[in-house]
DNA sequence: TGTACATCAGTGAACGCGCGTTCACTGATGTAC
DNA sequence: TGTACATCAGTGAACGCGCGTTCACTGATGTAC
């Protein structure tokens, strides 16, 4: 089919070499254009340049395709989370962790900003959030985004900021002001908002969490 | 096809009657049962036990259809709403602004339990929160869920409960916290939650909007 | 009160579409001798 | 180093399915005279 720069020809459809990963890496793109059900076998087969059916070489079937993007776009969350997390810089023990809890509700709803679609896959119906089987939901970091929430705070406790008493079920109260939110600025009546002002809420919403909690 | 009790033979399927409502309400069943995408028109028609083509003399295509279905289930989120604050049994002024607040939360918690299909499709992509133009979206008392909240938070407001500075966008902050634990309940990660679990978290969520607005 | 007629809500048949999946196959690759 | 062979990742053709939608039609209903 093609060949490569060096002296050696590269056939890139039959023994395509790594064709799962092609087929993974095309349906998280489709993910992106239109969430988990833009994510059709056989778009994803002609993306790569294959027939339908080779997909049948290294998935079970259409779901177990589907599972793995899911999986891979929560590994993007989680990256997403980690960016913000990095730029955190200060050498305050109390206000570094301060800002890493904040970060992980940054780092969440700016993935589901600039990507809506891959963001309600990686969150939609079949997906776990912390099963060790998996690496693929996990960030650079090693850490899923719901491990990387529980861990931040951990360390708010740590700090003080938190009461031990509050922390039972901490995870979710936040999760779920943070999920909310996303989705009314993806999905819902607050989509057609002006940037600026989906800006203000996300600050307003992670103002909200950190103090109700 | 079938005649009345009465003298008077009545056809259901030539002549339907009112197969505009039927169609919404099969609809509705549909949604119940497997969210928007179980919208499905052929489906209605046969439950209607009506032809397939028969929908087109009511509606333009399926998408009217779905949007007509999606606002009756945004009724649907205002009735139960309404029920949770009519429970609400106290002579104190500021107490009962503040339990018709909270009213807010739970009916549409346990609207989202109890109708999962029906409060995905109420909140799905193309609807409308507040548009004057279909009362189709509103209870039985004629406002929209949206607008059952609004009245609420200006109510804490009137009543002392809720600083004026900090009224501005609140519906938001409550709806997204609110809004994404039913996410989480219905569609994610704990939605194998035993029951019980589920209404300490309802409760906790709650109790963190009053407390972080 | 009776008849002629226009209306229009339904029928019946058919369409093209893209989907996921299955079948028998082929032929490049890596391995054993 | 050369040859024979098993492996198995891909092909090519086809399937049945249910979907939304369109067409020309029919016949019960309500209205005008």
């Amino acid at each position: 089919m093609t060949t490569d720069v060096g002296d050696s020809p590269v056939r890139t459809s039959y023994r395509h070499g790594d064709l799962r990963r092609a087929l993974i890496e095309a349906g998280v793109d489709l993910a992106g254009e239109g969430g988990p059900p833009a994510v059709v076998l056989r778009e994803a087969t002609r993306r790569v340049g294959v027939t339908p059916n080779a997909v049948y070489r290294h998935f079970a079937d259409r779901q177990a395709l589907l599972d793995a993007v899911c999986s891979t776009c929560q590994g993007l969350v989680a990256g997403a989370i980690e960016t913000d997390q990095a730029r955190v810089d200060t050498t305050d023990l109390v206000e570094g962790a301060r800002l890493r809890f904040r970060a992980v509700g940054t780092g969440y709803l700016r993935f589901a900003l600039e990507q809506p679609g891959q963001f309600q896959t990686a969150f939609s119906a079949s997906s776990d959030l912390d099963s060790a089987t998996s690496a693929a939901r996990a960030g650079p970091g090693g850490l899923t985004p719901f491990q990387l929430l529980t861990q931040a705070l951990d360390d708010l406790v740590a700090v003080g900021l938190l009461p031990a008493e509050r922390r039972p079920a901490a995870e979710f109260l936040a999760w779920s002001a943070v999920h909310g939110l996303a989705e009314l600025l993806i999905d819902g009546p607050l989509r057609a908002l002006p940037a600026p002002v989906k800006q203000t809420l996300i600050v307003r919403v992670i103002d909200m969490v950190e103090q109700g909690l």
